[in-house]
DNA sequence: ATCTTAGTTTGGTCGTACCAAAACGGGGAT
DNA sequence: ATCCCCGTTTTGGTACGACCAAACTAAGAT
């Protein structure tokens, strides 16, 4: 039998044992990671349910408490979606994983207003490029696009619920001008993000109207294929948005 | 002090221990959401390990099960930072901790050489709009650490490893033009995820030579306050970069 | 004081048991 | 046949107890 690492010994070893790598064998790790390998090439099949607990510890010979623990670790890294009493469902991770994956934790950090700030600020920068790019290199599809966005917000006009819908419809063009699925992905969690802390903002048709015409300037600097005017128009439109906000409640 | 629930009793109890009929909760949910919120109000302070599991199942009434169950959600979350055998450390969130809890997720998409594309192009954006950022609103003390970045990267040159070192550290200076805590948090990210792909990547003190040229390139157009021509600078450097990489391995 | 060592926590794993909700299946009504 | 009702089986959620090995701690030896 192996006798049992010295203690004088386990002082010298720490000495090289790196932070991450010191990966002391967890069985559940090795479930974890068979479990995802599965997942990755398909063996699970995408959209089907994992089998059955019962199932999965015989096949992996371990006990149910590691079973558990595998699928609930998956299930946090978006591999599996779980429902409380039901069968999860095996999922491949696509960009918007990652979101869903992200939205608890960046949640816990959007507690101060600051932070809701640094986000906001973060995604005009981001549409601040993005308008930039369409007004240098957007197609005829994307111009098109926005086009339909635009003429979608004026319909919408009166009735506030279904601006903001538009409203949303009309940046997420924007952010389908790089042809990169990450944007889209990035739209989807700014339009969460965001959701909680805009919905306390009041909304009439006076300010519906005043962003339409905001994003009819922005296409119209885009159709221009000027990006500085593109840019300043969106950087208008932003700033004035988070400014109602602001204004709104105070804080 | 209240007696543990005795064993025997535990059948009657569970009679009436469905809070409601149709609530879809958790026992451990409930857990989660306590331990939660003890971390974020500080109570449960931050760097301090957790109190021992079997403490914990005490104080919330709850069996080790469930316990454990939190525990680990919290661990996937970045709450709580737990080496396989040692007590969990608490840890408030931060913008480095959704890094931390993506990072695994991200990895398990960049299986194809496409996505690590789409994942270099948006950081090129990305740093498209920082360099035009630069050039437009840099401070003083901005451009000082650029300038001694720039000078870092010249004095490394011919050691590749620490070359690489002060690269990252140029661009990673370019991240904090905007006093937004979240764009230095996107350089770790991007650093991280695409490092493994770039270490594959063949360096000689020539190539070390030209990156610094165009290093210094960007920052003369920052400092002459002309965005486009920085830009310009940025895109040419990180497109050559890339287009290294590509054919370094045919791939 | 430092190192060793024995004893005590404490996390990791296992097995069993029970409950309630979900999934399943069969028979009866339409 | 189709659909609905209802009983049975399956399955996830929780609890309890036990054991081990590693981490921790404090007393004792040098």
């Amino acid at each position: 039998m192996p006798a049992r690492t010295p203690p004088l010994l386990r002082k010298v070893q720490n000495l090289s044992a790196m932070p991450s790598k010191n990966a002391q064998s967890r069985v559940a790790d090795s479930v974890i990671a068979q479990l995802e390998q599965k997942i990755l090439s398909g063996e699970l099949v995408n959209g089907e349910p994992l089998p059955a607990e019962r199932d999965l510890m015989e096949s992996f010979g371990a006990s149910r408490t590691v079973i558990r623990e595998a699928i609930l670790a998956l299930s946090n890294r978006g591999l599996i979606e779980s429902k409380p009493r039901y069968r999860p469902i095996v999922r491949k991770p696509n960009y918007e994983t990652i979101l869903n994956a992200t939205g608890q934790i960046v949640q816990n950090l959007l507690t101060e207003t600051g932070d809701v700030k640094n986000l906001y600020d973060s995604r005009v920068f981001i549409e601040r490029g993005l308008v930039r790019e369409a007004a240098v290199a957007a197609t005829k599809d994307c111009i098109a696009d926005l086009k339909a966005a635009l003429a979608a917000n004026k319909a919408a006009i009166s009735d506030s619920a279904a601006f903001y819908e538009t409203d949303v419809a009309f940046h997420g063009v924007l952010y389908r001008v790089c042809n990169n699925p990450i944007f889209p992905a990035i739209h989807m969690g700014y339009t969460a993000w965001l959701a909680p802390h805009w919905d306390k903002m009041l909304r009439s048709p006076e300010r519906n109207e005043l962003n339409f015409h905001a994003h009819q300037a922005i296409l119209a600097a885009i159709m221009e294929r000027d990006p500085d005017a593109a840019e300043d128009a969106l950087k208008s439109h932003l700033d004035a948005a988070w400014e109602h906000v602001r204004t709104t409640f105070t804080q």
